[in-house]
Order: C-alpha cells, then sequence, then structure tokens
DNA sequence: TTTGGTAATTTGGTCGACAAATGGAGTATT
DNA sequence: AATACTCCATTTGTCGACCAAATTACCAAA
C-alpha cells in the first residue's frame, strides 16, 4: 500500500486532509516549510506533491502568495456519474430514437449498406462478435444524423454501458439469450431507415429499447432487484411508459 | 507567452519534442542531468516537469531505470468535439425537450419554486447573471428528470455551449438583446411544469430552442453567415422543421 | 553454461542558499 | 482624513551539491 514515491504519499495525505475539511475550500494552506516540517519531508517534496496535485486541479499554487484549496472540488470531464442500467436505457432511448428519426431523412445508401452487414454480423455465435455489431450499428446510425453533439451524446452513453461495471453486467445478462430478438429489431429499424421513414425509424428505435427495458426488469438477478426494489413499482410504470410507442 | 512555471515551459517543449517523434513511443528518453544540462535548467525542475507529464500519462517514470514515453498517447475522454452551435441546439432541443417532458411527472415542488426564483433573476440587468440563472434552469429541470444518464449528457452539451469559442460567440451574440422573449419562454416551460403536464413541457421547451436556432440564423454575422451558405438552405429547412412543435 | 556478486548508472530525496514575486504595514503627500 | 507610494517580511521558485535506493550490466567463479 505504500506509495513508491514519496510525494504520492504526501499528495495522498494532503488530499485527504482537505476531503476532511481540515483545509476548507478555498482557504489557503500552511507554506512549505511549515507542510515539510510536518510531514518531515523536504520542501522540495511538498512542491512535488503539490504539482501533483495541482495537475488535478484540487488546489492552485499563486506564486509569492501561497497555494490555495480548489474553490470546487474537480469534477473530472472524463468521469463516468454512477447511472444504473434502467437510467442508462431510458437516455439511451430518448435520444437514440430521435437520433434515429433524424438519420432516417438524410443518410446514404453506403451508410444502409453497412448497416445491413452488421445486422448479419450479429447472428454470429461469438457473443463478442455480436456485442461489437451492435455497438457498431447505433454508432452508425448515430453518425448518420450528422450532428456531430447526438454522435458525442451517444459515444459517451456507450461509454458507460461498456464501463460501468454493474451496467455491463445487467446488460450482458440480458443480451446472451436474447440474440434472435435483437437481430430482429435491428431489421426493423434497418428497414424504417431504409424507407427514410422518420416515425417508424423513431417507434422501431423505441421499440428496441422497450424489449430491452423488459427483459433487463425480467431478467435481472434478485440482488439487483431488491437493490432497485424501492424504485422498482415505479420504474417499471414510468420507464415502460415512457419508451412505449407513440 | 511564456510560462509562469519554469517546469511547465520544460514539461512543454519535451512534450512536444514527442509528438515531433524526437522522442519515439516507448523509447527511454535521457536522465535528469542530461535533461537538465540540455535546457539549461537543474535536475529538480526537470523532475518536475517529469512529474507533470506523468500525471497527464504522457509518459511514465521507472526508479532506478529511467522514464519512458507512453506507448499510446492518451485519448483524453473529457474531449469536447468541435461541434457548431446549430449542432448543439438541435441535440439540446432534442434531449431537454424530453427531460422536460420527464421532468413534468416527477417534479417536486421545491424544484418548482427554485426554478421560478430563477426565472426572476433572468430580468436582472447583468448579462453574466442571466447566463448564470439560463444555466441553472436547465440543470434543475435535468436534474427533476430524476435521470443520471440524462443530467451528464446535459452537463456535457452544456460544456459545449461555455467551453468551444465559436459556440459560445455564436449564443451570445444571441442572447444579449432576446432578453425578455427569453424570460418569457422559461415562464412558459416552468407554467407547463407546474401543471404537471408533459407534452406541454416538451412542446414549450422545442418552442424555446426553435427560436433560439430561428434567432441563430438571422442574426449570424457576415462571415458565420458564408461559412455555412453551402449548407444553409438544407440546414434552414432541416433545423426548423426538425425542432418544430410536433 | 549457469550463477552469484559487484560496480556503474539512474532516479529519489535532502539541505542550504539565493532570486523573484506578493501583500501589507508604515509613511509621506495631498 | 484620504490617498498614493515605498519598503520589507513572507512565500514560492530555482539552483547546485550531496547522499540514498533501485535497477541494470558486467564479469568472474563454480
Amino acid at each position: 500500500m505504500s506509495e513508491k514515491r514519496l510525494f504520492h504519499s504526501v499528495a495522498e495525505q494532503i488530499s485527504d486532509l482537505i476531503d476532511e475539511g481540515v483545509f476548507p475550500l478555498g482557504t489557503r494552506l500552511p507554506g512549505e516549510r511549515e507542510l515539510a516540517e510536518r510531514f518531515g519531508v523536504s520542501r522540495v517534496t511538498i512542491r512535488e506533491a503539490e504539482i501533483a496535485l495541482q495537475a488535478v486541479g484540487k488546489i492552485q499554487i499563486k506564486t509569492g502568495s501561497g497555494v490555495y484549496v480548489s474553490e470546487e472540488l474537480p469534477k473530472d470531464p472524463g468521469q463516468l456519474p454512477d447511472v444504473s442500467a434502467f437510467e442508462l436505457t431510458e437516455a439511451r432511448s430518448m435520444i437514440e430514437s430521435e437520433a434515429a428519426a433524424l438519420a432516417a431523412k438524410v443518410i446514404s445508401d453506403e451508410a444502409l449498406d453497412d448497416l445491413q452487414e452488421l445486422v448479419s454480423q450479429m447472428s454470429a455465435a461469438n457473443d463478442d462478435a455480436a456485442t461489437s455489431a451492435d455497438h457498431a450499428f447505433h454508432m452508425t446510425i448515430a453518425k448518420a444524423s450528422g450532428n456531430k453533439a447526438i454522435v458525442h451524446t451517444i459515444e459517451t452513453l456507450w461509454r458507460m454501458r461498456e464501463e460501468l461495471p454493474k451496467v455491463k453486467k445487467t446488460y450482458g445478462s440480458v443480451c446472451e439469450e436474447d440474440a434472435e430478438s435483437r437481430m430482429r429489431e435491428h431489421q426493423l429499424i434497418l428497414d424504417a431507415l431504409k424507407a427514410h421513414n422518420p416515425d417508424d425509424a423513431r417507434n422501431a428505435m423505441r421499440a428496441h429499447f422497450f424489449r430491452l427495458i423488459s427483459a433487463m426488469l425480467d431478467a435481472t438477478e434478485q440482488e439487483a432487484l431488491r437493490e432497485v426494489q424501492q424504485r422498482a413499482s415505479e420504474s417499471r410504470e414510468r420507464f415502460l411508459t415512457n419508451a412505449n410507442l407513440g
């Protein structure tokens, strides 16, 4: 547990003191010499720790004045929030349905061909390959919307699906057994896109997520069920009605 | 242009050398003493620069062995894409309208009071304060949706509005002259939320962005107009129809 | 050929000193 | 009395020298 570098240990201790409120936000913390004496290290080490802390945005160093605790703790921009699989799917249903409607109007023939190929790949026995094709399918539609803000948003939502352990687990338990229905739904979405029909595309996408949430609500393991038990009643009603066909 | 801290300058130079390929990826770069001599600074400064570079993930320091250039350059997940103000507003219209519809069903009285207070603040002469209230207004609605994925998404979209120079400029040129209409639109949104009417809330939010896009299309300066001229015809038709009332 | 230890190299840390910048106290001026 | 200026104590910034710890390479002995 011991940090290899001394300043790492010092930086962690200072960071803890800030979190504990010993060094309140916005205040000036003791000078290098006092901190050096308190931690039993040299001034250089203190400054190295402060540099590392500043790189994270936790403190601000003002030459000749002192170092100050940042007002608001840095909300790491790349940090993903702790969302549940249900929240994520609700958001995806909202956003990707509209993205599909947008894409239906302007999607190119090349993109349509790519999507058809991806739907074929989803029937592959390999589960990873199917998930990969799923990812590519949704991202292709997002790109076809022609809106980079939407693309970035859907990319971030997909990162939540893949990088948040709980969400990944929930999705994994649902997807594996519904391979054929998933492929059929994607084909329906693709058909609507081929027809350049925005409303059909939106509804097909909503239906896709509707089934996904239904499957999640049914298939989620006991502990996950208990975890959302207090929210289950209103959640079920709410998510289903929201994701349902217009 | 000179960095306040010496190690900042050194870190930037080293970073540039890495990007230029002088220090190829994965290789070990010269020792502290040699770098110190080459840049004309002390070893401490070199170490501080390396610590800062390591905090960004660009290099890796191995005690007793040397410092090595990281294999793959870190793809900053918090990096914002280069979106236009029109794309951003289209995405916001899509997402925030649905968020408002969600919020209308479950928003609390406390949140409604906060929103009313924020609408009042928008009439303040101070333009910064009005923008700040605008931000708080939209984020309060996002939070009222009860979906952390949606909150995160709208937060990110707002970051684009404030951190992308072009977008910030376009928004700034539109907002300043439409203070009263902006306040009126926000009041309409709030009224729909108070009535707990999802459809009205969605339509009021869409109308808000509809006017915003209209104002942007009209008020954008000559050069910006020329910049999007080739896309203007289809853009105008497309954005207006998409953002228009259902 | 393998193994073990030793030496050279490199980073890690400390100390003392001095330079530069900041902020406030004190003073002079109006 | 209010204001502007100067001076100085405090704090961070940088440096060089010295020693410690870790890694690596080399070389000799079994």
